[in-house]
RNA sequence: GUGCCCAUGGUGUAGCGGCAACACUAGAGUUUGUGGAACUCUCAUCACGGGUUCGAAUCCCGUUGGGCACCCCA
């Protein structure tokens, strides 16, 4: 940067609602993506990568028409041929669409995949929620028995455990499926019926387009006078009803402590049976870490053979928040080696010399600038190299380098040529 | 999309109509080639645009961005 010399230029910002992620919170998002990689090998699911690019309908069809989603919150816009092209909102329709369209189903079923990457939604951003924000996703398909569920249930567990999160809180239910839900949708609404005047607003609204969602209003007056409402979980048809018993009984078996909410509604139209939802008291309104549910029709909707499917996605920066809030360690790595130099010749060779450790493997930070030997060796410090080499003239003359070791200022010389067998750069 | 709150160096703050201050961080230096301490110096068109005023960081309007809650969701 020249001194003096201001630009007049104008200010960027990020858009709305959309943040850099920065060096010092990468570290973060890294543990995050090595422990997904990880869980995820242990449990056979490989990885895939869909566009972040979709077609509208994909997901107008896939998550519903009358969903908040799709109605308010996507990225849509016309491409230069006049495809109307939209910013993935979520994963999972994506992930259906590939599995349609690449023929994966005459893969051994079942077919488990894990992926992870940027969303899109246009929402009034808020603490814990971004308008791109970044998700690791799960998706299996074509295995139907509560095992599969209770199976995946416990990876996530596990993937959080791996990050020291113990104090999640497990929510789970079932909502059914397209057999049993419309019977349950009419006891709300006769439940409801004589009760219309004293709901909220939106709730009025949702007599009539959603009356789940009556269920998890905030309202203190909806709350009142849903007490006594009929729950999905006494409606369920036979089906429906021993798979969720068994996934229970699944998870009690694994040591899983969970509460069933039964008001528990998800916003997008394709969940059916088990939905669930991990949450956080570290959080503020944003609470939601992870969630996600079975999606049995969805395959088929989309033209595919029938095949039962059921997976979650997980929040990263809600994530993030959380680690950092309890302070979980990261480390920035550290150079071994910081090489000083006096001169031009010496500045060089500097070069020359960090690039052989690199080469082997060793990290290695240089002096820039001209900068005196005293600010080199500032810098050193600030970076927490363990070792300083000092190269000026004498040395270069002599063949000789200086080495200083900073953890306990000793110091000694060692020839140019045998700089890589330094025994200080393998501790 | 709705309601309320906020915006001063890189960070955290003070200033409340009259010379923009403090702490920390960062960079440079303290007589010529040795870090961590001390000291010195440097880093702000007070988010942006307009208005009121002799005079605005300060008062008013708008914009942008952030925060809290709702809506909704990961």
């Amino acid at each position: 940067m020249p001194e003096n010399q201001k630009e007049k230029s104008p200010s960027f910002q990020a858009p709305k609602g959309m943040h850099d992620i920065l060096p010092e919170s990468w570290p973060l998002f890294e543990k995050l993506y090595k422990a997904s990689k990880e869980i995820a090998d242990f449990y056979n699911f490989s990885r895939i990568e869909t566009p972040i690019l979709e077609n509208v309908d994909l997901f107008v069809r896939g998550i519903g028409e009358a969903t908040d989603i799709v109605e308010k919150e996507m990225y849509t816009f016309p491409d230069r041929a006049d495809r109307s092209i939209t910013l993935r909102p979520e994963g999972t329709a994506p992930v259906v669409r590939s599995y349609i369209e690449n023929h994966l189903y005459n893969l051994p079923s079942p077919q488990k995949f894990f992926y992870s990457g940027p969303m899109f939604r246009y929402e009034r951003p808020q603490k814990g929620r971004f308008r791109q924000f970044y998700q690791i996703g799960v998706e299996a398909f074509g295995a139907a028995e509560p095992k599969l569920d209770a199976e995946i249930i416990s990876m996530l567990k596990l993937f959080l455990e791996r990050l020291q999160l113990r104090e999640l809180k497990f929510e789970v239910n079932s909502i059914g499926c397209e057999k049993c839900r419309p019977d349950y949708k009419k006891a709300l609404v006769s439940f409801f019926s004589g009760k219309v005047a004293g709901l909220c607003p939106d709730c009025n609204r949702r007599y009539s387009n959603n009356p789940l969602r009556i269920l998890d209003c905030k309202n203190s007056a909806c709350a009142e006078l849903r007490k006594g409402s009929p729950k999905i979980t006494d409606y369920l048809c036979g089906e429906c009803k021993s798979h969720f018993e068994e996934f229970l009984s699944l998870l009690n078996s694994l040591n899983i402590s969970y509460i069933i909410n039964s008001d528990m509604v998800r916003g997008l139209d394709y969940y059916t049976r088990t939905t669930f939802e991990i949450t956080s008291g570290h959080l503020g309104a944003q609470k939601t870490v992870a969630a996600g549910g079975r999606y049995d029709r969805l395959v088929e909707e989309f033209g595919g053979p029938a095949t039962p499917a059921i997976g979650f996605a997980i929040g990263m920066e809600r994530l993030v928040e959380i680690l950092k809030a309890l302070n979980s360690d990261f480390c920035i790595s550290a150079p071994k080696v910081f090489i000083a130099t006096i001169g031009k010749d010496a500045s060089d060779q500097g070069l020359l010399i960090a690039e052989k450790l690199r080469s082997k493997g060793i990290q290695a930070e240089l002096g820039y600038d001209n900068a005196s030997l005293k600010s080199q060796l500032r810098r050193a410090d600030k970076l927490g190299a363990s070792y300083v080499f000092i190269i000026g003239d004498d040395e270069l003359k002599s063949g000789m380098i200086k080495w200083k070791n900073l953890k306990d200022s000793s110091q000694g010389e060692i020839g140019i040529a045998a700089i890589s067998e330094f025994e200080g750069l393998y501790r």
